[in-house]
DNA sequence: CTGTTAGCGCCTTCAT
DNA sequence: ATGAAGGCGCTAACAG
């Protein structure tokens, strides 16, 4: 293994020269950085992360906290793995090692948290997901941990950064896209009313029936199997020429629903849909899905925790990957 | 934060000894070591792992190795992440950190092995899949790295451990499950025949129905979307009462084709699959499946790794999880 | 702008 | 069975 001493020796300098141009310290000749660049290059020098936080210990780990594994559908969603898949590749850059703290409820997980923290001096987190009474999120708080959250933080003061998506100017761009291809009826159906996105992304939908004056329909809150049949009820009733599910795996049960009705997905309703998760492609009509950009999202993250010049708060772009399920009804008129 | 030398203080006792009690030397008497334990309860002492690993580098960390996240369908399995929690788990009760190599291909989860290679002196790894191409596996066999492989090694004599399922055992209980049921004509349906999991699956179904002298049928690959009319004609013609499909995802599929020949799961044909996904509950019927028991795999892959005296090569006993996919068939006679 | 020194928390000889 | 001392690789004052 290739210490920093190996390198100062063969560039001709001390260590703390070597150490400086790692940690980018402004006062440096450019030519001594260079020659150290060099050095570090031949010899393929790594830094080794153990040294690195020992001395400098509330600096180079950054630990990414996981929702409770318990809930076997949330976990499931790519979002994570992504999320962490990014996290690691520029944490990896910038010199910083990734743990995780993981659990199958929020007290597991807190007890990761604070193990790792009397453990390896852990000061920054990235916390994936964002739910009202969570533990974890106050601990950290507490006991000033650096957190950025992707998602929203709990009360508009809260000192920490977050990530997230434009869930408002989703609603409105998933509505858009549907109008301009000739939708007139558009439902939005949901399968909870508790969650901040959610109720973000109606909000964008009926700002954008608004502005195309078209009367909204109410929500359709399908939260239990019960509602099953109601809503069966309301789409023979109200006919809806299109459906924005805010889910891909809740799009899936109302397919399974619509087609009790007779009625067919696309031809007779279009249907749209949040998150472009592995659902959107199990069954045809393979969905039309917005994709929340989790590679950003998770770069972002990093970013703000370590470069203060960041932004606190940050909106990623997402993106339509169209599919099959919506159909263009304009020349059928 | 509460380091060696306060533990010491407080037993009275030198730093040399907290630490030989902290890692289990045999020499240390049982007084003095009952008093150092007292004294690290009662200060709540937790061992800085970045020291830890800096003094003795070759021992306190263990990487996780993840599958390519440019395969959606094999990442949001939540095996991975549930492998992970397992493993983070019981890393932390024995005092090992645990980081993750990621990346999109096997050559970017290269890149990032090889960093933490070069920067922690990691010696540990664990592998959560195993290919027969994976330059990753290679790699970590040339360096003399310590690793278990969660699945099969790639050469019988390729010193890795291994934990995995028995899948042929699988493939056998499935069937006599089905075959205990009344079912007669079982059908096994897969999507690839280069896995030698599924093979071993396969096998054990071959066997089952050898065993109870029953005709076993063809195996049906259904390997590409073309295949799926030539599959529901099969169906129509065959007539089986009972589908082992490979997986629940794909088991989905089926139940979409399988609904276009008019015959009826669960009444008129069982469907019984592996994995026991989340996909395993996304319609109705929800699916019956086989649990394999991702926190045992993962716990014993630590364990090998760590503890000399586990054996090499491990398996995991599974779980059938029953639902609305099967009926029993005896007393329609 | 660069080198020297000390020390981060822990483990491991080497003594005793 | 236990303590003292040195060092792991790196960074952070402090000089100069």
């Amino acid at each position: 293994m290739v210490t920093i001493k190996d390198v100062a020796q063969y560039a001709g300098v001390s260590a703390s020269t070597v150490s400086r141009v790692v940690n980018d310290n402004p006062d440096i000749s450019p030519a001594t950085k260079k020659r150290v660049q060099a050095a570090m290059k031949k010899l393929k020098y790594t830094p080794n992360m153990a040294a690195r936080s020992l001395s400098n210990p509330k600096a180079q780990s950054i630990v990414v906290v996981f929702p409770p594994m318990a809930d076997k559908y949330q976990i499931s969603n790519p979002f994570y793995i992504g999320a962490l898949g990014a996290i690691n590749r520029i944490s990896q850059q910038k010199l910083f090692t990734v743990n995780t703290a993981t659990g199958d409820t929020y007290k597991e997980i807190l007890t990761s948290v604070k193990l790792l923290i009397n453990r390896g001096q852990a000061t920054r987190f990235i916390m994936l997901y964002a739910e009202t009474d969570d533990p974890v999120y106050d601990y950290l708080l507490e006991n000033n941990k650096l957190v950025t959250v992707i998602g929203t933080k709990k009360n508009a003061d809260d000192p920490v950064k977050t990530v997230d998506t434009d869930n408002h100017l989703l609603g409105v761009k998933a509505t858009e896209y549907l109008i301009e291809r000739g939708h007139k009826k558009i439902l939005f159906v949901t399968n909870s009313n508790e969650q901040i996105l959610i109720l973000d992304r109606l909000l964008g939908y009926q700002e954008a029936m608004f502005r195309s004056k078209i009367e909204a329909l109410p929500l359709f809150l399908l939260d239990s199997d019960e509602k099953t049949t109601a809503f069966i009820e309301t789409i023979k009733q109200i006919k809806p020429d299109a459906i924005i599910a805010v889910d891909d795996i809740f799009a899936l049960h109302l397919m399974q629903a619509v087609k009790e009705t007779g009625l067919n997905i696309p031809t007779d309703i279009s249907l749209l849909s949040f998150n472009n998760s592995p659902f959107a492609q199990v069954l045809h009509p393979y969905l039309s899905s917005y994709d929340v950009n989790v590679a950003e999202l998770g770069e972002t993250a990093v970013k703000q925790l370590i470069e203060p010049s960041m932004s606190d708060n940050i909106l990623v772009p997402f993106t339509l990957i169209e599919r099959e399920s919506v159909i263009d009804r304009r020349n059928k008129k």
